[in-house]
DNA sequence: TCAACGTTAATTGTATACATTTAATGTATC
DNA sequence: GATACATTAAATGTATACAATTAACGTTGA
């Protein structure tokens, strides 16, 4: 259990995660334990585990009468997740600003910075695998900041559902000139976000962090006006209703 | 399970949520899920469940070596938690205030206020089992207010710790003077949140919101430091760290 | 044709037996 | 006497059998 192989219920939580998330269902039927069971390779007892989770993930919903379903979300929902996930973010800032963070973690977060910039001036052009890396290990930091444990929790369980993280649509086949706009833009916005909590300014720490959250939203507009085909490709977009 | 009769899970999560709430487990260390279920009346399937939940709740731990244990809370902790309830109910209010909440909503809102003025002004002293259905009655609308599913039931998730919830630290024991000034205090800001959402500002209800629930930190701290007798005999209160 | 009902099949809820891992205990050796 | 190791006990992880509930289906009646 403690070694290389997965338990029964990672294995379980793993396997259903990615196929709710590609779609392998239908959206608010109900999934069948045995079926699903038997398709994952495990017995009905880790699978129940599995779901539960996913439940509090919010990815399954409960059904009244027994039993989950995949839950279903509209771009209303993805804007509010989104927004949830800036509001909390912006909150670890100001919390981060107002109590004052270490010189060790302030450097992690610079090294992290650099690493973007890199990242964004790759002789070969954009490095995306960097970059993707770089960004989720400041948003990580940006949690530790506030000093608060419950605090980066909360942030941790918002980025779970999969537009809202701060990874959120940023796809490699996306690296198009509206995209490379968006990082330099987001990178300025880091920046400004670290220089607003080294200055201990709370306030503009946590405007700034929530403008930052929206960029998500932004790039899912542009995915779902411009380029729907890529929308259909990305993983957990499947959840959402399709009007 | 759909009648009156509570399902094993249901038996099995009220009663440990129950337990642990009134401490009979040392914090840090580990439950057995032999002697529990057998304490609780039920088998180690349903409750393995519940303690999941509670896991998910926040009241447990899990220990990587396998099982669960209690969940301790520094002072630290509770105004961490009470800071995001408000956070997340604060942005509630301000969504409600930027998207416009209907009349029948608001109308709801403000019978609950009423309902709080009848009860702060009882011919016979304050009513207090009548204020508090009704306050929570009104932080339930708060969620209600914006609009978003997904919000309402992250306020739900943030009430479900018991410090961290609209209703912390009102006690019946503790209707003296300075809780009755409190509540008053409450009241105002109530009808002060309403007021901003129904005239649209956003910021105005959003900071009320957020000044309102550090209401709970104050009476907590009043509790501890004055009256730390009662503060013991809270149910809840038991997963406070002593020092 | 549709609605109501009863029967059957399928699905979830629960208990328990077994496997596997972890903690505890005692023993031997230095 | 203390440490390392082997052994034993106890706890959790997993599978499965059974019970209880829910959904499906066909039948009957108007």
């Amino acid at each position: 259990m403690s070694n290389g192989n997965l338990s029964q219920l990672d294995r379980a939580l793993f396997g259903l995660r990615s196929l709710v998330m590609n779609g392998e269902f239908e959206g608010g039927q109900r999934l069948p334990e045995v079926a699903v069971a038997k398709k994952l390779g495990t017995s009905r007892t880790p699978l129940r585990q599995a779901m539960d989770r996913l439940v509090a993930e919010g990815l399954l919903e409960r059904i009244g009468t027994g039993g989950c379903s995949v839950a279903t979300f509209t771009r209303d929902d993805i804007a509010d997740a989104i927004e949830v996930r800036g509001v909390i973010e912006g909150t670890a800032a100001r919390m981060a600003a107002e109590r004052g963070v270490s010189v060790d973690l302030l450097g992690q977060a610079n090294d992290a910075l650099e690493g973007i910039d890199r990242a964004l001036n790759a002789s070969d052009g954009l490095n995306f695998e960097c970059y993707v890396r770089r960004n989720a290990e400041f948003h990580a930091l940006l949690g530790k900041f506030s000093g608060s444990e419950l605090i980066r929790r909360e942030i941790e369980r918002m980025s779970l559902l999969p537009f809202a993280s701060p990874s959120a649509f940023l796809s490699e086949q996306a690296a198009i000139p509206h995209f490379l706009d968006s990082l330099r833009y987001a990178q300025r916005q880091h920046r400004a976000i670290l220089e607003a909590i080294t200055n201990r300014e709370g306030t503009r720490a946590e405007a700034l962090v929530r403008e930052h959250a929206r960029l998500a939203l932004i790039n899912f507009n542009y995915l779902t006006d411009i380029q729907p085909a890529l929308v259909k490709a990305m993983p957990g977009l499947a959840l959402v209703a399709s009007k």
